[in-house]
DNA sequence: GACACAACGTATCACCGATACCGAACGACT
DNA sequence: AGTCGTTCGGTATCGGTGATACGTTGTGTC
């Protein structure tokens, strides 16, 4: 048998206590149970995690790392939407088959605090979006963009963690997703054909003060458009 | 001196409590640190509210409700539209002018579980929706109007809660907003005549399919689209 | 082989949520 | 009117929790 190491003691307790998570809920994690199913002294959680907290964050990122490893197979498809999208799925995914660990990572927050493992996810995000960006996809900034998914996304799971299993909706998170990946993207969503009178609408509401068109054009441009919105 | 009624007590309990929760946040919030704040003994709290969750359940209510009272000038205005927005907002500054508060209605998940408060500001927002809908402007139905607007909403809260306040997106809320309302309400939002491009872009896109025009009037059309959507 | 230092384990502190139990105040019934 | 039952408030306390001080043991180094 090899040195006991503190990392090997580091792992030994988060696997203890992502079990307890799991076996007896957030409230079973104290640090007198984790020390004893980790066969270990109070004290070392301190010295190893520093706080409570510390061992708190520890097990979020623990599950959360755990989670991503076994998913490893998410590589890049090459196209950076679709990735963006798989992300988002993979989220969601996780929030609802680890409730536990998600809301240890989003559930209790507090003002002007992040949970590492939280972070670590948002940096995730993050380099999916810039990847769009970079193929010329994006319509907003970057920044923008991973706030507004990654608060989106948040926002689904919490609630679809919080609702009873046999209430949820189904679609939400894919609702969600496209309606926030409608925003962010380059218009190049596919054409559902259904909501073409309300684009003809729309694009007729606005065409008064556009110069680009002569008068003769707009009328007829109106003309047209009037025949698509009442098809 | 009238006689100091069960009520009154409660309510002495819930201001104190408030109190300590903005003093000292979440934490400070102990049965003994209540209860010696109120001038009441700790059994006095069981008594009233059953348990730490229900009492913390109670402050979350209580706090949420005397801010909807300090802002009861909100009315319906008329349109169902601009008061979803109205709703939004509302949320919105409630969460950001008391996060210890919006926290502790939404912050501390637990799966299955939606605390009170919660589900009070769940149902105040069907109600508009279900509004919206009988004045024939949603598109999808209420109940997934209602977990679209609802999941967005908090996640964008929480997620500016949990940013240092220096480093919030401080258009992210209106932008999420105008997302979520864009998905759910049909198209009859007022033209602003800057996103006439999109408008455009988006009527081409989806040009393929319709059969209301003849090819020649759709390549003139296209034309025309285009010169909208770079203009 | 002795020593310095770091890791470990015991014991304990202050505090927490929760409750059993007792006494007093109040109202109802005879 | 007097007794009694019932309900409510207060004391004391229980088991457990996060955290740490301090003595002890093991280990690497000179």
């Amino acid at each position: 048998m090899v040195t006991k190491t503190a990392v090997d003691t580091r792992e030994r307790i988060l696997e203890a206590a992502a079990a307890l998570l799991v076996a007896e809920g957030r409230d079973g994690l104290s640090t007198r149970a984790v020390s004893a199913a980790a066969g270990v002294q109070p004290p070392a959680l301190y010295r190893l995690f520093g706080d409570k907290d510390g061992l708190l964050d520890a097990v979020a990122a623990y599950g959360f790392d755990e989670y991503l490893t076994s998913k490893r197979e998410l590589g890049s498809t090459g196209d950076a939407v679709e990735d963006l999208r798989r992300g988002w799925d993979l989220h969601v995914e996780f929030g609802l088959s680890r409730p536990e660990f998600y809301v240890l990572m989003y559930g209790d927050a507090r003002p002007g605090r992040t949970s590492p493992a939280a972070r670590e996810a948002e940096a995730m995000l993050r380099s999916i979006v810039e990847r769009v960006a970079q193929a010329g996809r994006l319509r907003v900034s970057v920044e923008r963009a991973a706030r507004l998914v990654h608060a989106t996304g948040m926002g689904v799971v919490l609630n679809l963690i919080a609702t009873p299993e046999a209430e949820r909706d189904a679609e939400l998170s894919e609702t969600a997703r496209e309606t926030v990946l409608s925003r962010i993207l380059a218009g190049n969503e596919e054409p559902t054909g259904s909501d073409l009178p309300e684009r003809a609408i729309a694009l007729r509401a606005g065409l008064d003060g556009t110069a680009v068109l002569t008068d003769a054009e707009r009328v007829l441009l109106a003309e047209w458009l009037d025949r698509i919105a009442d098809a």
